[in-house]
RNA sequence: GCGCCCGUAGCUCAGCUGGAUAGAGCACUAGACUACGAAUCUAGGGGUCAGGAGUUCGAAUCUCUUCGGGCGCGCCA
């Protein structure tokens, strides 16, 4: 149930008829106007613009948008649920409803539990998502960067999987290009330190990384001293393979400590070398079938100019057609693809696959080339598949306000999986996603863990286990006290009438509007900053209960009351834990 | 030079796809614990929404432009 969503398609009813009657023309677009809470409560508990979004096309019947207003309200007025509809300002159309719409709210919530705010079954509209992050090279350890995409993508596919999509969680391992051969190349190296030889120092240009021992130590088991002293081309493609396999373990096990599972592991190497032939080539065949592929030559960037720039034929995609700014290549000079072949090939698969939408998830770096990429998909997929890139900025880890190094030459490169399990998975995953994707995030070690409220996520989590406590509280202190589903459902919910138990109500009503509009947006950290409201309200409410005992959750006198208040508790604790498992952060049932 | 992202209170940031008088937290000031956990709450000061122009009933939000910051710009992935 979405009251917001509900009392929107009564005014569209409304202005079927005003249509039907002729004073309106036929072909308005109903989802123009919103329903939304105002934000000022004194404007009642709904508001809607309907009136004034459609004054342009009411003009030859109403005078000005208030007469249509007007009448729009003069029916919602008929409407069981309405209290009273007045028109405000220009054509603002105000709603107040009569109490048992609250209580109605809480009834549902009780009832749903964790099905509050999603679609009804058969609802929603359940449409085929592929959400693609993470995707870092497999040639280290996750640093925390990785994990702001990486949480933000999964709390995204929660949330879409929330509101009733069918999402599909994908990690596309970049496993064909030069990186893994140095890889390779490093892996050798620990290899031969495995078996005693003196290496010394690692060469420029390999990763230094003391993660690369194990794989060495691992492979002198495998092969004993049979790769010694071969050359490169013997051993590289097994070594490389060997590799690959152990460092997406270690990936999968940093995702592991966030609770992070990817459905389907995509390998960039099985787009030319997987069992359906080369995909890549398959999918410029199929640009050029569309006249898309053409020989041509670029012009050099302005500004500086690289250094070995030569002017040269090479093989393009028409991108400027789908709005990017130059045509882009497709292969190397020394006629290998480029990345952007094998990865318009790899989203080729996904279109096939039937996905509806695709989002990525990538680095703030990566913004130079989402053009290109939307314009392949819509190329590939004739505009019917939409692409969603959302670019993570970067993380700068702090301590104590001052920032933390990080260098990845020494060791004191700071991973994924040092900070987790520093301040712990709950910390790492709210953090990351109580900022917009798009602005910079600092994260400061010290302030995550401290149990106060500057820390959100504390502060949240916080709000869960007080409403716990006080339903703990509530079945020992007043005895013969019934809490269960039916009891809370059965209860006197009218007794709930005090402005802070109201204002508590109102808000849980727009968890459903809430959710459907961060799943719209692709921005869960909508999700984030509704659950600190809603932590703050319930604070505030519990505090007032000093001043005033008659507020108080628990009344020893009156357990009508008190059951009624520990229905609102059960409900508050209800939303808050569901909005935290969108974020996949855990909702304690008390803080320690 | 071009493209993308960003610019909101002293600081860190929200602002619900264009709504009514722009909101939180921190910091500052003044208050509230014989409690269902004060790990919290209440109140106050603080704004040219970077500047300018435009679109319309209405702009922090959309368009153009200037300034400032970040990222990127064929043969890296």
């Amino acid at each position: 149930m979405n009251l917001f969503a509900d009392f929107h398609d009564l005014i569209a009813t409304v202005l079927d008829r005003v249509m039907a009657s002729g004073r309106l023309p036929k072909d308005l677009d109903l989802q123009r106007f919103i329903v939304e809470p105002p934000r000022d409560p004194a404007h009642g508990d709904l508001a809607t613009n309907a009136a004034m979004v459609f004054a342009k096309e009411a003009r030859e019947s109403f005078a000005n948008p208030r007469q249509l207003a007007v009448e729009i309200a003069a029916a919602l007025a008929d409407d069981p649920r309405v209290a009273e509809a007045e028109v405000a300002g220009p054509g603002f159309i105000n709603i107040r409803v009569k109490p048992e719409v609250w209580t109605h709210v809480l009834r549902v919530i009780l009832a749903q539990g964790p099905q509050f705010g999603r679609p009804a079954p058969g609802g929603g509209k359940n449409i085929k998502t592929n959400i693609e992050y993470v995707s870092a090279n497999p040639t280290g350890p996750m640093h925390v960067g990785h994990g702001r995409g990486a949480v933000f993508g999964d709390a995204l596919a929660k949330l879409l999987v929330f509101a009733g999509h069918e999402v599909t969680r994908e990690y596309y391992i970049n496993d064909a290009g030069a990186q893994v051969d140095v890889l390779a190349r490093s892996a050798y190296l620990r290899y031969q330190e495995a078996l005693g030889e003196t290496i010394g120092e690692i060469p420029e240009g390999l990763y230094p990384g003391e993660y690369l021992q194990s794989i060495g130590a691992s492979l002198a088991k495998t092969y004993g001293r049979r790769l010694l002293d071969r050359p490169e081309a013997e051993w590289l493609e097994d070594v490389r393979a060997a590799a690959i396999e152990a460092m997406m373990a270690m990936i999968r096990t940093d995702l592991a400590c966030l609770n992070i599972e990817h459905e389907v592991f995509f390998s960039e190497r099985s787009l030319t070398r997987g069992a359906d032939g080369d995909l890549v080539a398959g999918a410029i065949v199929e640009l050029r079938r569309r006249g898309l592929v053409y020989e041509g030559r670029l012009a050099p960037p302005k500004g500086q100019l690289p250094e070995d720039w030569e002017d040269r034929e090479q093989t393009l995609f028409k991108s400027t057609e789908f709005g990017d700014d130059v045509d882009r290549p497709l292969l190397k000079s020394d006629g290998s693809y480029t990345y952007f072949a094998s990865d318009i090939a790899y989203h080729k698969t996904k279109i096939d696959r039937g996905y509806a939408v695709l989002i990525d998830v990538w680095g703030a770096d990566h913004g130079g080339y989402v053009k290109r990429l939307r314009a392949a998909v819509e190329a590939l997929s004739e505009g019917r598949v939409t692409l969603d890139v959302k670019l993570c900025q970067l993380v700068q880890l702090m301590r104590n306000g001052e920032p933390v190094k990080m260098s990845k030459r020494s060791g004191d490169f700071v991973t994924l999986r040092d900070v987790v399990d520093e301040v712990g998975v709950d910390a790492v995953r709210f953090m990351m996603l109580f900022r917009k994707n798009d602005a910079p995030l600092e994260f400061d070690l010290a302030k995550v863990i401290e149990q106060s409220k500057d820390n959100p996520v504390f502060y949240v989590q916080y709000a869960h286990a007080r409403a716990k406590s006080v339903l703990r509280q509530g079945v020992t202190a007043i005895s013969g006290i019934d809490l269960s589903s039916p009891a809370l459902a059965a209860a006197n919910l009218e007794l709930l009438a005090d402005e802070g138990e109201i204002a508590l109500i109102k808000l849980l009503a727009q968890f459903p509007r809430l959710v459907e509009a961060a799943a719209l947006s692709h921005e869960p950290h909508r999700v984030a900053f509704y659950l600190h409201e809603l932590a703050a309200c319930l604070h505030g409410h519990w505090t007032r209960g000093k001043d005033r005992p008659q507020l108080r959750f628990l009344n020893e006198v009156r357990t009508d009351l008190t059951v009624a208040r520990l229905a609102l508790v059960t409900a508050v604790a209800a939303v808050l834990a569901s909005g935290l498992g969108i974020l996949g952060v855990s909702a304690p049932e008390e803080m320690r």
